[in-house]
Order: structure tokens, then sequence, then C-alpha cells
DNA sequence: TTCCAATGTGACGGATTTGTAAAGAAACTC
DNA sequence: GAGTTTCTTTACAAATCCGTCACATTGGAA
């Protein structure tokens, strides 16, 4: 579960803000409990720092700049918030190392695309472009399995075949719906290349191969953990 | 039974798609009834939205976002269409909350597909993908039969005439019924087959095999528990 | 009971399908 | 353009499934 630290003043926003994110699926931290000072003082790193810079008190770009020096927090992307829409600002933002910028008033629903898209980009964690089956995490925009913790190298073929198996656990999808969603074949071409690949890609899985069953004369499917027999 | 609404601007993928899904047992719903402007217009939440993206009058893009302000939407999930394939236009389309994303041309068979995909992740349930008897548990999409917990494992002909058994518990199958709907054979071919597939059937139905009873000079039946001589 | 047609049963051969390995073709990298 | 990686094709081996046969058994009609 990523870890979002949010850096304010305001009391509306750390409630509206949070709150969403934490329906998201997110953990959040407040800079009155993650920051001394400028300094993170959490054992845990966040994933991401929310920085208002609009703070009554403070002055946001002076802790940009102090994240940024501080080799604890310099690779943690940052996504600013202003209330006025220059563009210097804007500019300023960037240069100081920030990944993204949104401008006041916005919809806590595009905040958390914003972050979403930050955590994409840096985590390739993304709840709705990762599938997840038992031991399988495949993550759609970095085409990367994940297998019982292990990573596991896959060609987008190879990811592409697998997703489409996946995608509907314990389904038998039929050699023709494979080549046409894999390989944008017509249904009923004559070709051996889905067995090739599909025991290319068992054989990649090591253990795990066998969640990828044959339906002789049908086509194949994966089953995991709860479409196990015994489920 | 799930209700989908489908938000679109062709005359085709409504007819097409629209007949699949309720052939398929879903409820459909079409934008023009069930929207006003971007607001939902009907009383009863859809499970699901299709959005297709290419909309000659409308924005695609617009309209999901919209449908994602909107609180009454807002937790509905989207299968969105698209045209082209674009990496970008696929990830801005996950970003707006799209939970799946297809590019045309795709069969309906793919959609449906998908959208049980998504309804099973969503509601958990599978609209008429399973028949249950007794202790028999058919799932048409695994191919798979669980029989007192146990899992069996079919033959695709062996799947097909049992269903066509147990689809009608109680009644009698004319063995040219059976021929014709497992086989494709014409009604009065003279064969023994369906003979020896009814015995592999019962051997591997174990005790279970004699549900499957004779039904002398006209075909065989399914008994299930209910339909048992002794109550 | 006797007889006959229908079905049960086991085994076989063949056809089809899939697994497997290796080689050729294509794409991509440097 | 050489070398690497990935994809596709090919060829052969192995596995599976199917349909038919021969023979045994059953059940009902005469």
């Amino acid at each position: 579960m990523p870890t979002i630290l949010i850096v304010d003043d305001e009391e509306d926003l750390r409630d509206l803000v949070a709150q969403r994110l934490e329906r998201e699926g997110f953990k959040t931290l407040h800079a009155a409990d993650g920051l001394t000072g400028q300094k993170l003082a959490t054992k845990k790193k966040p994933d991401l720092i929310v920085l208002d810079l609009m703070m009554p008190g403070k002055d946001g770009i002076t802790v940009c700049r102090d994240l940024r020096k501080d080799s604890r927090t310099s690779k943690i992307p940052i996504l600013m918030l202003t209330a006025r829409s220059g563009l210097d600002e804007k500019i300023t933002g960037l240069e100081l190392g920030a990944d993204d910028f949104m401008t006041k008033p916005f919809s806590p629903k595009e905040l958390v695309l914003r972050v979403r898209n930050i955590l994409r980009r840096t985590l390739s964690i993304d709840a709705g472009s990762t599938v997840e089956v038992g031991e399988f995490r495949l993550d759609k925009n970095s085409l990367k399995l994940h297998l019982a913790g292990e990573e596991v190298d896959l060609t987008s073929t190879e990811f592409k075949l697998l997703l489409s198996l996946i995608e509907a656990p314990g389904t038998v999808r039929e050699r023709g719906e494979l080549l046409q969603q894999v390989w944008g074949y017509s249904e009923q071409i004559q070709t051996r290349t889905l067995d090739t690949h599909i025991k290319r890609l068992r054989a990649k899985l090591g253990d795990f191969g066998s969640c990828v069953e044959t339906v002789r004369s049908v086509g194949y499917r994966f089953v995991g953990p709860s479409d196990q027999p015994e489920g």
C-alpha cells in the first residue's frame, strides 16, 4: 500500500484529500506527524509527497528545496498544489523537482488521478492497471510479471498471452479467441504459434506453469489458487 | 440480473453488442434512455457502463469524467471502447477510472467475457454460467464439473453430453436429440458413439454414475436428488 | 420361457491435437 | 551491418480422444 505524505496547513485539505486518498487504498501521513522542520521524521519513506505551496506559516518553496536536498527525500516524487495559476510559479515548481502540479481549486477526484499517475510512473503500482490473481501480479504499464515475489521476464507476446488468460481466471479461452486477442489474427487461421508460446510461457512460470491448463480441442485456461481443485 | 448501460452513438454497436449481452442474460440500457446530458437519468443504477469513446457527437472522455464526478455514478465500473489502440489513450482511459479497455475491432464474444470479468470482480456474480443440480455443479466457462466438492475431469464431449442431460433434470432426452445437440449429427444416424460416451461419463461420475439413467429404446435421463425415485 | 433388439463393456486403431525442439525469419540494438 | 532477441514455422514425438467393433448382458414381447 503506497504511503502519501501530505504537507499543508489547511484543515480542509487534510480532511478532504486524505480521506479520499485513504478510501482509494492509500495510506496517508501528515506533515505534523511526518516532518520535523523540513526533515523527514518517519522511519518509512513515503512514496509520494503532496506539498501545498500556500501555507500561511511556512514557505512551501523552501520546504520543497529542502526536501530535495535531503538524500532521504530527494528521490521521492512531489505533487505541488498552489492557489495561483501563474506560469512562473509552475515553472519554479517543476524546476524544484516537483513531478506534477495542480492549481486550486481542484477536485479530489483529479488529485487521486494525478497521484495514481505519478505512482504509476515511479512505482509501477496502480490499482487499475495491475491484475492480481493469487501469486501472480501483472502490471499492464511496465509489462512485468511478479510471481510469488520474484520478477519474471516476459516478452510482450508472452505478457499479452498470459494477460488474456489471467483476465478470466478459470475460464476457457478458445484458441481462436487468443489468436484474435493476442495476435489480431482471424479466428480460424491455422498456426502453431500459440502452442509454442504457451510452452515458453509455462517454462518461464516454473512451478506455476501448471496454472496454464490445456483444454483439448478448445483452448487454454488459467487456473489460479482460488480455482484450484478444492478452492 | 445485472444491468448494463451502453453509451455510444452507433447503431451497429447497439444492436450487435446489446443483443449479444441480452442473449447472455444481461439487461441493457442505452445512453439515450439512461443519460440526460452526462447525468444518470434512470432510477436504477446500472451495474456496469460500456462507454464508447469514439462518438461523433459527444466527447467520450468528457462523458467519462463527468460520470466519475457524479456521486451517483462514480462507483460504477466502466468498460471503455475505442477505435485506436494508442497507448496514451489507454492510459488516459484508465486514469479516468475505466476498469477495462477494449480496442475495436473486437469480437462480441470477447466483450461478453470482459463484461463477465468486471462483474465478477465487482458484484461477484456471474450470470448463468453455472448449472447446479444437487451435488453437481457445471461451469460453462471453465468447462469443469464439480461433483460433491471434488473436481472431475471431463473431455469437452463428455461435458456437453452431461450438460445436455442435466439442463433438463428428470426429463428423458431422446438419443436423436442428444446426437443432434452434442455431436451435430442428424437425428437418425446409426451409431454406438452415444452409448460409449454414456459409459465413459458414468465411469467418471463414480458413485453418481447412476444419476444417468437409461430409458430403453428412447434415450437417457439425468436424475438428480430431488427427482430420485426414492424422494 | 425363449428370443431378439437394445444397451453395457472392454479393447483397438486411427485421427487429431498438443508438446517439444530446433531452425529459419523478422525485429531490434548497438 | 553484425549480433542479439524474439517470433514464426517446421518436423517429429507423445498424448489424448473418439468412433467402431465384438461380445456380454439386459429387459421386454411373444
